[in-house]
This record gives structure tokens, C-alpha cells and sequence, in this order.
DNA sequence: GTTTGCATGTAAAATGTTACATGATTAC
DNA sequence: GTAATCATGTAACATTTTACATGCAAAC
């Protein structure tokens, strides 16, 4: 997917409350943001550097210990209406799902061919790892009201991904002799 | 996701029956296969270059009218072996679905936030439409058990498509006020 | 005759991954 | 002291999109 640098608005996002470092961004994509968007620390040095040159942030070096330097990077002014242009923008379309266990059925013709109980079953053990493991994060994040209010659309994809999961599993069932 | 390179193992999969021309298989993406992935025409044609340079398919060209060259592509032996070893191979990981709504709507922490309405209606209007244009194609192409079992595989996943969209819309409805 | 679709390609640019590279700090 | 983690970057490569480019055939 070549064409929206959507990582440009994460990165903004991610800037906006709270200055971060690249290492503080590189792990929000192993954590949180990894739930549903991935980027390498090689591509976010790059796109901060990037932001940076293009006045959507700032940068400040601060020592950490007595040699290891951070940089520490801060969303401007002009950075944050791009961020809202964004955040008010529709989104227009539809994003298509790459999947390559679903390009693998479709090209088993034979609803008889052995392949298919295979391929459902290690997706049936794939899919309860993952629904369980959104649904601890769910316990973990969002126990109350009070915590659900504070980051709600969080929260709400969450809760989409949880539904998400659950009907894929429903989905194997059926089929799953 | 520049890395493992799937459109190889689709062409060779739309190749494995009948012979086709990069223009034949172009038209797939728009239509069945652009259901769940995409390539232009660009990457379509260079991609098949590569595949008859290393062997896995081979061509023909053939006079269409007068003058008009065509290409046809078929699956080599070797193509098939490698064809049918990818289809073999358990997929492993889940795929990343990414997808910039839910992306917009990370970035809302305020339960009341207005805009949080007016996406989810835009969502609505969206999965809805792609709801029934799904549904239709099932009647089109499966109406009954004789279509199902030619094409078992995409039969399955056309169902898991629409039940995801069906999801998707009951996920919107309880949060759309 | 003019628009739409058929048919095939190349080039440039953006995006993303993997590998290479280095050094500091912390926990054990 | 040594392994893991913190911290930042570059280089090479692969993938994907957008744009450029051309010409024939069919339908109206």
C-alpha cells in the first residue's frame, strides 16, 4: 500500500498529548498501535526526520545518563491543523483485507478436498489465541466507565475487534467438521 | 507489506486452469479477486514477465484481427509444484487489517466528540452498500449446491464476507445514536 | 468518426521490509 | 561481566501506485 502515508497521521497522533522519542514510538507499534497498523523503526526515524523538515514537529535533544542522547519530538502548531484536516476528513472507502488464508481457499475448487479442514482448523487456532488475548486487553484497559470515557475510541475498537474475532470464529464453526 | 510477494502465487493460481492474457487477468482484479486484493495492471504485467523468466509459466502470443498481439500465460510444471507448495504451507500469522477509520478513531478520546456520530454513519452507509453488492454476487454466483461445489473455496469466503459486513453493521448500529 | 474497451508496456516515485551498524544503560 | 533493552540511524531491496505512452477493435 504505496500512496496515503497514513504513518504521517499516526505519528502526529501519537505526538499529540505528550513529546515522544522514536524508541516511544517504536514501542507503541509493538503494543497498542500494533493491533491494527505496523511500521518498522527504520520507517519511523525516516518519517520523523521527515515531519520534522516540513515544520508539522519540533525536536529537542536531551542527555539521558551521561552519554546516550534522545530526541525528544513535539507536535506544532502547523502540525496539528494537518492533524485535524485529517481527523475531519471522511474516509471514503472501504480498505480491502489481505488475507492470505482467504487467497488460499479460493483457490480450492473441491468442497471435498482435505485442505480446507486443515486450513479452517490452524485459522480456528489462530483466531481463539487472538480473541483471547483482545479480551484480556479489554480487562486491562477499559474495567470501568470511567477509564472507557477517557479513551473511547479506543475503546471502541476494541470492542470492534473483539466482535471482529468472534464472528470469524462463528464463521469456522460452521464449516469445522 | 513489501515482502512475500502473493501476487506471484495468484497469478499462478488464476493460470492453473486455463490459459489467460495480462489483460484477462487484470480484469480479475476488478471484478472477483479485486474482493480481496488488488494489483494494477502495471505490476500485473511485470510480475508475469518474472514468472516466465524463472520458468513458472510460459507464453504464446497469438493474432487477434489484424494486428492486435495477445499474450497468453500458462502454469509450467514447475510453476504448479510451486503453486501447490504454497497452498500447502499452513499461512501462520494473522494479516493486519488496516483500516483508516478505525485509525481516525483512536485518535477521539472524548466520549461526547462529535465526529465520532458522523463517522459511524458514513461507516454505515458504507458497509450497507458493500453489504448488498456482496449478497448479490452470492445469488449470482452460487444460487444453488452445483455452483457451490465447483468453486467451494470462494463460495466460502464470499459467506465469511458477508457475515463480516453483517457484523460490521451490527457492531455500527449499537454505538450510532 | 468518436467514444469505449482491448491490449501491453515503461518510468518515476512512494512506501515498506530486511539487513547492516553502532553504542549506552540496566538488570541479573 | 554479560545479556537484554534502550536508542538511533543508514543501505539495499521489494512492493505498490501513479503517471506516461501507444495503438487496435468494436459499438454507436
Amino acid at each position: 500500500m504505496a500512496q496515503k502515508n497514513l504513518l504521517k497521521y499516526i505519528l502526529l497522533g501519537l505526538l499529540e498529548n505528550e513529546k515522544k522519542t522514536g524508541y516511544d514510538l517504536k514501542k507503541l507499534f509493538e503494543t497498542e498501535i500494533g493491533e491494527f497498523w505496523s511500521a518498522k523503526h527504520s520507517q519511523i526515524y525516516l518519517e520523523l526526520k521527515r515531519l520534522e523538515e516540513e515544520g508539522y514537529i519540533s525536536s529537542e535533544t536531551g542527555l539521558f545518563g551521561n552519554k546516550l542522547e534522545k530526541t525528544y519530538y513535539t507536535i506544532t502548531d502547523k502540525g496539528q491543523r494537518v492533524l485535524n484536516e485529517w481527523e475531519e476528513t471522511p474516509t471514503g472507502e472501504l480498505p480491502l483485507n489481505k488475507d492470505e488464508f482467504i487467497l488460499k481457499l479460493y483457490f480450492i475448487h473441491d468442497k471435498n478436498d482435505e485442505r480446507i479442514q486443515k486450513m479452517l482448523s490452524e485459522q480456528y487456532r489462530l483466531h481463539t489465541s487472538k480473541l483471547s488475548h483482545l479480551k484480556k486487553r479489554m480487562i486491562l484497559l477499559f474495567k470501568d466507565e470511567v477509564t472507557r470515557s477517557k479513551n473511547y475510541g479506543h475503546f471502541l475498537i476494541l470492542d470492534h475487534a473483539i466482535r471482529r474475532e468472534e464472528e470469524y470464529i462463528g464463521w469456522i464453526k460452521q464449516y469445522l467438521q
